[in-house]
DNA sequence: GTGCGCCAACTTGCATGCAAGATGGCCTTC
DNA sequence: GAAGGCCATCTTGCATGCAAGTTGGCGCAC
């Protein structure tokens, strides 16, 4: 009965594209759910509850809240519910840790690249930029936020390393409500982009170590420019 | 039915603490087996047959298997069963970046701790480092190899920082097989110990800056050992 | 002998049933 | 009136049934 399939019996040929399963559905659905806040923080669902709002059974709702728990974004009390995680000033001190580690790699790893590879990278880099320093004289605080991200996933794809990618998509979604709130109370918004440029010079002209630390530089400020804000607020948990 | 509970109730005194369940049994079950390669790479079972070898039902086993795959030690290839991922030159390479990113951000955290706090966990680095010292001088593999682990684990524990924990931790689980393998190849186990003494130092001295080159250094040369070894051992996956 | 196609077996996706545990309200008792 | 205990209800944990999709092999045709 129980075949023992042979070891060396490389991937059958098809590259293992799952169309999206009522799973991914449900595991989408309740993530865009917490970070539009349709679920706050605190707010304690069955799962029962919820498969009944996406309209599929329970197994597939309990599947995705796993891999939401993963993610950090909700935690199961078993028998008694999922929670929606909330986000304290400690957590956003943990993020930001996360960050300095991981963009500093990443932005290391860039100025080592070869000269062509670097040059498009820092384009690419310079290009956003810009535009958050147009958003900034517009006063478009949205414009802003959208190019900021930009630089920095860039920042962390383009060094090709796909488990960097993916810590970095997990903290960004952990604080993606946090840095909805903050964009607004912020007011330095336009010393990001010297830094910005200041962390591009550094990739163009290779100097990794630079790189490095002007990207820790940079989200160091950031950080402690808004911690205090969102404790003077008085914002426990977002 | 649907009762709403309010978002201000907060957890209900009882501090989340689970009790085993079969889930979890599984989870660790399943990792323990792909550690000490009872499920070797590229081995592909069926839940069905993991429940059974397991004595429990293919559900708790399909989720401790979601669980895996979040961890990047499994695949689930649908409707054809559950293939345990194999580790590339390539994965070793990111996982590297990985761990000198975060463990260089965790030895500069550590060197900007208070000085009672400093020493006490340079104290306790420099006795895994002694340990690894004296495994070295005695030929004694294991040993030495438990005790780079464990000061290599302090090293982000004691930082405080959960997630960057959590995240050396799922590496640490990636790589386990590789670490195995790996530390009867390598030469240079000596210049470990005298490079973590440079570290201790580094952190002693609360110079955050230095503690994190140090790293850096000494975790690329680490890799710059070990990758072509496992090229040239034609190690195509682990 | 070779190649093609059908089919049977096997696999996961998902729904649902049942059981055990937690919670909150109601009733009883003092 | 207040407090404590019992019970109904709600919740997830887990088992299992059914359906849909994939695979490999067997047999048939040439």
């Amino acid at each position: 009965m129980a075949r023992m399939r042979g070891a060396a019996k490389t991937v059958p040929a098809q590259e293992v594209e799952r169309r999206p399963s009522l799973v991914d559905d449900a595991y989408a659905a309740l993530k865009r759910a917490i970070h539009d806040s349709s679920f706050a923080p605190g707010y304690q669902a069955s799962e029962q509850e919820i498969a009944l709002r996406l309209g599929m059974s329970r197994t597939p709702v309990h599947e995705a809240v796993i891999r939401l728990q993963e993610d950090g974004l909700v935690r199961v009390l078993s028998r008694r519910g999922v929670l929606i995680c909330a986000l304290a000033p400690e957590d956003m001190r943990e993020i930001y840790d996360v960050i300095v580690a991981v963009e500093g790699r990443a932005a290391e790893l860039l100025a080592s690249l070869p000269d062509a590879a670097r040059e498009a990278v820092a384009s690419e880099l310079a290009d956003y930029t810009e535009a958050m320093a147009c958003a900034w004289q517009d006063r478009d605080l949205p414009s802003w936020g959208q190019a900021d991200a930009r630089f920095h996933r860039a920042l962390v794809e383009r060094a090709g390393n796909g488990r960097m990618t993916r810590i970095i998509q997990t903290i960004t979604d952990q604080s993606h409500r946090a840095r909805m709130l903050t964009l607004k109370l912020r007011r330095e918004l336009g010393a990001s982009v010297t830094e910005h440029r200041a962390i591009i010079d550094a990739i163009r002209l290779g100097d990794s170590a630079a790189a490095q630390g002007r990207v820790h530089d940079h989200r160091l400020r950031a950080r402690d420019e808004l911690l205090p804000l969102l404790e003077s607020f008085g914002l426990k948990h977002l």
